[in-house]
DNA sequence: TTCTGAAATGACACCGGTGTCATACCAAGA
DNA sequence: TCTTGGTATGACACCGGTGTCATTTCAGAA
């Protein structure tokens, strides 16, 4: 590969005045330039960003950590595919600005973790990227003085800046929109309770209720998604819930599942229980994974998690971090719009009371 | 950052020795040794890659360039995830040996693959990777001579070393199982009919009835998927091409599908239409993509698309060409297993005469 | 005790850029 | 013609490692 002092030697000139060709800084004479210009081009000459990190200290690169994968190992895979959607972003954003992005992941061993920022520190990463899988707290290994980390989907207990989805205000609006169709009875099938997005949203979900005056009804409410990686099981979880929702005096006219991944589950539990989405019951989800909301027939109204949005924002703050500006030291939250397509049937307003919502087969708008 | 003067003078040795304390690539006296790795420790000394880079010529990056994300700008999407599967594996394999992986991507727009591999040329990285969104034919701007460079996912004309996807093999066995379990009446969905998957699956789905002395019906085999993105447009089309495929005389037993979206949008039509899976209509996808082979009901047959063993062999290609090792000229073709799961229904040997196909509700196994 | 050779360590240059400072150049004004 | 002052260019050191070669150290043999 052609250095500097290549091209200098063919045009004629000191290294130094190519380095001022190529960097504009200082001015050069017009036909010398014309000279180094010429010589480089001939030479494909691209210079060495090793070499100009010596000098400056700023080697260009931002190092990202996710555990992505790791629920998955072994082929293309259900869960983990979100925070390849923020890493993308982080990407394009960092590009535009100049960086490049180193990446790794943690192939779910949190112990590499310490490892893999050893690496990025070699490279001299100018900031690194922690991404979570899903909303969650995590411990990081204990980083030196003056490393710029920012997480992704995560928190933790030490203060590090953060980006994560407003799970609580998301599920809020969703509920909200449902109520603003008239719907009054809502059940909440959730994720597994032991997980930080439940509590929000279930927070969320009742943050609704409260503010349009409907009591809260705990029959309403039932984990039915425990991240226990069986198929099998997974929809027996479901069918159970649904069954128990739905068997209930004052059934709901609609169902908020915890992703759009349970919405599908029960597209097909619901038929097989003779029921009709929507006309027998309204069915939203959350995440706005279009792969499923778009492809459903009929197509699902859920809730954005806005992980492009989380990611963009990341790569800012890092950004800031990098420029020296102070950013917040509260998490970020970010929320997505709520995507109404046709799974919701909004229902006449006069028709809230029990009697009528059992009642089946009413006519369509 | 503590530089390797720093530890020495800490250490009362000289650069060199804490060098080799590093490397340990000559002995070291044992009282020696000891004293630099307290002072490595105590100052938390990490050596930088930029000016290893400058010495050795060997930066330890490895650049990959995907048009992943072109598809679908704006959210959490649909297509072009695959690719970030090849993504992950082949971070893994570098990372076992050692490699960094630099991510760029297109962002859609060809012409700025020039630009990117200027960057990672900047970066000097040892090898280069393009991954493909889907198995295409692309161009590439010209390389600098010595470029090491693999695709994966697509193919250009110049010969550079890829890996693809088997298609053609894939689609046959999947037909071979579905004729295995006693169907002959097998129609396929196909994929648009302008890319190249299309046409390798097709050949592989005649492959598989030749095979089993099944005459070729092209009533069966009608494309259904335009990659419009326009979700309404192609249920549409879809439910078009069933209606059609549907209501022949010699009516199929059992439809593959050219995904499994495509799969998974079948489902809710052939429910519209009054028919059950699989008791009335077996159904194939491709892809196996778990989020929705297996979330839906019944779980889908389908055959894998091998996005991680390319990821894999891919980098194992590239990390051949950096070794200085010749490596097949031939593209690699790599196939997946057929998954089966509860979307196809058996059929008794003895029944294959479109009479009796024709006829309805038998019962199950 | 002195010599010998291997083992341990250090001095120094170099990788490919860029910051600093000195110098050569050139046009305009005295 | 000789300053003057700004512009264009070059010489040189330095960033943080490592390869090469020289030098020091020391155990064991003469």
């Amino acid at each position: 590969m052609a250095t500097i002092y290549d091209v200098a030697k063919a045009a004629g000139v000191s290294p130094k005045t190519v380095s001022r060709v190529i960097n504009g800084d200082t001015p050069v004479g017009k036909t010398t330039r014309a000279k180094v210009e010429a010589a480089i081009a001939a030479m494909g000459y691209v210079p060495s960003l090793a070499a100009r990190t010596m000098r400056s200290n700023r080697s260009g690169l931002v190092g990202l950590i996710t555990g992505a994968i790791s629920l998955a190992p072994d082929s293309s895979e259900a869960g983990g595919l979100p925070d390849l959607i923020i890493v993308q972003r982080v990407q394009r954003v960092l590009e535009d600005n100049g960086l490049s992005l180193l990446i790794a992941d943690t192939g779910g061993k949190q112990e590499r973790i310490a490892d893999l920022m050893r690496t990025f520190t070699e490279h001299r990463v100018e900031g690194m990227l922690y991404v979570g899988d899903y909303h969650k707290q995590v411990t990081l290994p204990p980083v030196p003085e003056g490393t710029r980390l920012v997480l992704a989907n995560c928190y933790d207990d030490a203060g590090t800046p953060c980006v994560l989805p407003h799970d609580r205000l998301c599920q809020k609006m969703l509920v909200e929109a449902l109520i603003a169709k008239g719907h009054r009875r809502i059940a909440y099938l959730s994720l597994s309770d032991d997980i930080d997005a439940t509590r929000l949203r279930t927070a969320g979900y009742r943050d609704a209720l409260e503010a349009a005056g409907i009591a809260f009804d705990p029959a309403l409410v039932i984990p039915a998604d425990t991240r226990m990686n069986d198929p099998q099981a997974e929809a027996q979880l479901l069918w159970d819930a649904i069954e128990r929702v739905m068997s209930q005096p004052g059934r709901p006219t609609a169902i908020c599942f915890g992703n759009d991944r349970s919405a599908l589950r029960a597209y097909g539990i619901l038929r097989a229980r003779g029921l009709q989405v929507p006309e027998d019951i309204s069915v939203a989800g959350f995440d706005n994974h279009r792969l499923i909301a778009e492809t459903l027939y009929p197509q699902l109204t859920t809730v954005e998690l806005p992980y492009a949005a989380m990611g963009v924002r990341a790569a800012h703050m890092l950004l800031s971090l990098i420029k020296g500006d102070d950013i917040p030291q509260q998490p970020q939250l970010v929320s997505g719009p709520v995507c109404w397509r046709d799974s919701v049937l909004p229902r006449p307003a006069s028709v809230t009371n029990i009697t009528d919502i059992a009642s089946r087969g009413r006519k369509t708008s």
